[in-house]
DNA sequence: ATCCTTTCTTGTCATTTGGTAAGTATCCTT
DNA sequence: AAGGATACTTACCAAATGACAAGAAAGGAT
């Protein structure tokens, strides 16, 4: 079990030396985890975190018509939960689904817990991913409001061209705010020129 | 200068005792701001943090067009500060501006860098603020993905009568997403039933 | 290779929303 | 009280987006 790629993850989050990362990293359990299972369920308890090496998972949740919206597309390397859920042990307020077959690595809350007493690193681990989270919503927000769906569209294709081709249009299109069919437009007037 | 209010809004955040709650309160000082000032600029530092115990701020930014877009309308008790731009002491992702005078409580960042050294609760409260912005951010986000406009105005209706007489329904219109002559029709619409 | 499913594009039409401007109402200042 | 600024509503038209359906293209399973 090759835990180099999480331990180069841990490090790269927050500085401390090779050694404390290599006990962090230690303490996460690999998974493989087969296309469209899900991770967690929106309204249930999260009692697992996750870090993503390979494939890729969304998070969606349901608008007041009952169609799925999807909140997020998580690409490696990345930390996958509802922080706030989880941290609060509170029902998630959205679910998660891989997308593609994955690898990732798992801690159950309790470990979570145990490790927050004992290793200050790990204390600030978790914080940090509260921040970066909170990071990522807050540019997603302000995303959403300040560009039209095209600038948006450009903006992920150039930030994420894997993604492109990793999961569908579709999707991608949800995540966008937009349907497929305006997404298929806004594909064709990009292509014109 | 009667601290009470901002004592109880500090034990209501997180539990500790009364006279821990007076001593993180005695290291704010009340200012009065006029109305339509701003408290914090886009793209400067966040030198400043507060607590607004009257009145009512806005924070907006500008979209790709160049018009203004109203991210939040904030109400007393609260917090008011781009959280995450003063605590990294980044350029502030939006600018804050009272729309009526306001009464706040204000601290240095110095201070606050200071007294989270020295008082653990302080640290305690600061962590909070966080996930307490974050959560609003979030349900925010959620509000605007899986509500319509209309169901985000009966929200607001209900959860801040106060607003609405205190705020021209311009502002309103914009941190609900929408035009002033589409919330016009809503209201409309509305006062049809 | 064939069939079937899924994905993606495209067209048509309906609906929603925005832009602009005019008109009314309200508030503030003097 | 008068005047002017601001706020709010309404009407008309234009633009953007969505719903639906059909068809083309691509991928998977047998």
């Amino acid at each position: 079990m090759n835990r180099d790629n999480i331990e180069q993850y841990i490090q790269a989050t927050i500085q401390m030396p090779s050694e404390k990362a290599k006990i962090l990293a230690d303490k996460f359990e690999m998974v493989e985890v087969p296309k469209y299972e899900l991770l967690l369920t929106e309204n249930k308890l999260s009692k697992h975190t996750y870090i993503l090496e390979s494939g890729f998972v969304r998070s969606f949740t349901l608008d007041t018509k009952g169609n799925e919206v999807i909140t997020n597309i998580y690409s490696p390397f990345c930390f996958i939960n509802d922080v706030l859920a989880f941290f609060k042990q509170q029902p998630a307020s959205e679910s998660f689904q891989t997308l593609t077959p994955c690898k990732l690595w798992k801690m159950s809350y309790e470990d979570v817990q145990a490790n927050f007493h004992g290793i200050p690193e790990f204390r600030e681990f978790g914080r940090m991913m509260l921040i970066t989270n909170y990071s990522n919503l807050k540019t997603r927000m302000l995303g959403m409001i300040k560009d039209s769906a095209e600038d948006r569209y450009l903006k992920l294709m150039k930030q994420h061209p894997d993604i492109f081709q990793n999961v569908p249009l579709k999707m991608i299109a949800s995540y966008l705010g937009i349907t497929d069919t305006s997404l298929s437009r806004i594909r064709k007037e990009i292509s014109k020129n």
